[in-house]
DNA sequence: AAATCAATCGTCCAAACAGATGATTTTTAG
DNA sequence: CTAAAAATCATCTGTTTGGACGATTGATTT
């Protein structure tokens, strides 16, 4: 018997996967959680054999859950579901230990799948996925934490000498960063930065 | 015995509101799309009580599509359904004719008030949203047309000397365009007022 | 016809930003 | 442990912003 463990904070998505795994044979739904805190907290007392997990949650990030999770109990399968079809999100996914990813338009024999492709120790992507993660590898453009830090900081429309503040560094620090996150981000301006920024889900 | 009829591309949350009437005496599930075409073509040989109809399909927009359904089949209530929890998108919707809205997140009990509400002819929002309309009415804070050219401009990372050059006219007016418009959307800088542009759906 | 508002242009000036370059110290990862 | 990457600080310079004024023209509305 396959014990299975949904995060996410849909309560639609909870009972859509739940009836579907109640109609088959092998697969036992043992609870749900909507956020990072009480999934953790239910891990302390069951351990799942698979982890559907959602990627936006209220308190954190499903891509910083799985690495907390896969570290604490490595032997949870985690398969990662989103709306989103970011190739960073889903790379950082695989890289914090997922072992798959799928769409939140995925069919009921497609969730299945995975499940069964996952639990026998593969790993599963949907097609999109499968395919975007073929093309070249855009495998640079990654911004630092304190890089994206200052991003949020930039985005809420704080000046250099405000977020050096708040940041207990000195200006010209503010000031490289900003300077990485233009050059990484091929942004002309803060403007152009922030439009970035949003559109491609950082902030 | 009210029929039901399901607009949403996520198959989970399909599988997760069926699952929910199923339960409920007095509602009955009747189909669902996965787009706005599929839609129309349903309605054409049947037309539910109530649609529950998701903002962001394949095809075109929950917006859209409500408009259009509203216009051909009046007597069918629309109950929006989104993550999205955008202002403007909401008002947009009501005024297409929509009866009400839902976040995603909605639990089992919300969804089957707002349906109940909904079908007796009155119209249900959810906590987020009513409160989030009763704010102060900004009718005002209009930006002219010329004030949102240079908006679109200053978000594409453009400088002031450039969108002046642009648009012909001196750096001046440009300038004066720009100091409105962070007046007016009550940015501090470029920045916050990229932020707000776009999270406002104005680019 | 008067009032309002949009759009235009102007000046002055301090603060903030962005480009170029270089260097040191932690952290992280191999 | 060691090499690479990240985070830190610095100086210098020209450009861009943004705040505070004021003002004219044309269109729309009342």
């Amino acid at each position: 018997m396959m014990q299975i463990f949904i995060v996410d904070d849909h309560y639609m998505v909870i009972e859509g996967i739940r009836s579907l795994l109640h109609a088959e044979s092998g697969m036992e739904y043992i609870g749900h959680a909507v956020d990072g805190a009480s999934c953790m907290a239910f891990l302390e007392e069951n351990q799942p054999n698979i982890i559907l997990m959602d990627i936006n949650l209220p308190d954190t990030s499903g891509i910083d859950l799985c690495k907390i999770v896969k570290k604490q109990y490595p032997s949870i399968c985690v398969l990662a579901l989103s709306t989103y079809s970011q190739l960073p999100v889903v790379r950082n996914m695989l890289a914090n230990g997922a072992s798959g990813y799928l769409l939140k338009n995925a069919s009921g024999e497609e969730i299945l799948e995975a499940i069964h492709i996952v639990k026998a120790g593969g790993e599963y992507l949907c097609m999109e996925m499968a395919e975007a993660l073929k093309l070249p590898q855009n495998t640079e453009p990654l911004i630092t934490r304190r890089e994206k830090e200052v991003l949020l900081l930039i985005c809420d429309g704080f000046t250099n000498p405000e977020i050096a503040e708040k940041l207990f560094v000195s200006l010209p620090t503010i000031n490289t960063h900003r300077k990485s996150l233009l050059a990484k981000l091929k942004a002309k301006n803060v403007a152009a930065l922030v439009k970035i920024a949003i559109q491609n889900g950082i902030v």
